[in-house]
DNA sequence: CGGATGGTTGAAACCGTTCAAAATCTGTGG
DNA sequence: CCACAGATTTTGAACGGTTTCAACCATCCG
């Protein structure tokens, strides 16, 4: 059996698929194209038709306030849909940019739309997918509103390990980290000046390496602890056992 | 033909319903129970088999750290669901609890999952409804990463405005807030006495009148350009014209 | 080599927090 | 109708985390 794209992968998490959904999914991300860094997908806004998924790289979603200040409010990571909610909503509300070069699927909103009224597991999957979506953004919101510049850079760090490794993009304490500094800032509701200090310190404390995009959690029990991680908002295949919960 | 219960009103912001299907919404919260202030209706951590509908009052969403920090990570109106995600994801990674003293139903999971079996026109409607709380957590982020206090309040402010009007709970420009100055803090990262003081500075430059809970914006056009307020994440009705766009 | 991007450093200013106490409001029972 | 306790709002003052401004350094790449 052939590997399964990113995308198939990322919706198994939540169930199993027949056979006929997986072939789907292969075919919707066929026409994928290789986009540079920092290219937007979606601007704010605009009305948009098609439904973006990430199958290498790494995007984001982010607002522009009127006066220049930029909040990322979600990484988008291979498997990850950008603007599934173009489904329903049509009009975008914030932007979707890449970080890094990277590998885009564009799937037109009326095929998709279509598809879930003839694939019911298909659709719970996306339902689910929309479910793990918000809770990625409450957890942040919660990162945003309570933590020090310091938890904040930890928790994101622990997030990021949890995300890559389950997508087999991290090995078990290390892996690329797809932004620069700025984008922290974006990301972390700082300045990039902040950031830059409260990294030295995570590297003083001894909890991670990091030199150039590479990163590596040296203690992560540690981080884990200062960033007061609890990856249950993940919702991880292993809490659940195989398979949804019974209906 | 009787007025909709709240719910059903929320519901049929995106399309209308069938009437089998409006019959069954009343008859799923027909057995809704009067609760007081400050009480939790679920608690983070615990495998939840409810869904829960506030159709009075106020409840939130919350998160509380180790360390007894605690972040709001969304407001709860009538009409809204408090736990949706609870159909495919039952373990609670927050916790829910009333603000004021509220009305509030309880589905069990497992009817509401068959419901979405047989009933396409309510599962689209439900699905909506979660990528309208995810638009809404988005802003939110955007609010605590970017925004200033002062600026915070002004957003929270015009958020609560226009759903409340929605759902008939605000007049023009006053509505009764459905919180302390505490909770604002929770709700807005910020601390109890800096929130004490930026509401000072909204009602010195005139923007609102607050006394005790009852709120008024005297100034929503000012009011509304200190948040850089932008109404397009609640998706409000008259943008898509009637009904959801078209597949 | 030169320009662009990303990272690092220093110092001053500011926004928001903390601690502590007073004032006001609210509901309740006597 | 008053007294009282608890919750909520308000105020003052000191402290500190974070921002801002302004350089400087390192690296990459054509």
């Amino acid at each position: 059996m052939p590997v399964p794209n990113p995308w198939t992968r990322k919706l198994e998490q939540f169930d199993r698929l027949p056979e006929a959904d997986r072939r789907l999914l292969d075919d919707l991300i066929s026409a994928s194209r290789r986009i540079g860094a920092n290219q937007d997908l979606a601007a704010e806004g605009e009305v948009s038709h098609h439904v973006h998924v990430v199958l290498e790289g790494c995007a984001c979603r982010y607002r522009i306030l009127p006066d220049g200040r930029r909040q990322i409010t979600a990484y988008l990571l291979p498997g990850d849909i950008c603007d599934l909610h173009v489904l329903l909503l049509t009009r975008m509300d914030y932007s979707v940019g890449t970080l890094v070069p990277s590998m885009v699927a564009s799937i037109p909103r009326t095929i998709l739309l279509g598809i879930t009224e003839r694939h019911p597991k298909l659709t719970r999957a996306l339902w689910w997918n929309t479910f793990r979506d918000e809770a990625i953004a409450r957890e942040w919101i919660v990162m945003l509103g309570r933590r020090s510049a310091y938890e904040r850079l930890a928790h994101l760090f622990c997030e990021l390990l949890l995300r890559l490794r389950i997508i087999g993009a991290a090995g078990d304490e290390s892996y690329v980290l797809p932004v620069t500094q700025a984008e922290l800032a974006d990301t972390l509701g700082l300045s990039l000046v902040h950031v830059n200090r409260s990294l030295q310190r995570l590297r003083h404390e001894g909890l991670i390496v990091l030199e150039g995009r590479s990163l590596t959690i040296t203690d992560s029990e540690r981080l884990m602890a200062v960033a007061s991680f609890n990856p249950s908002y993940l919702h991880p295949r292993s809490e659940t056992g195989r398979g949804p919960p019974p209906s």
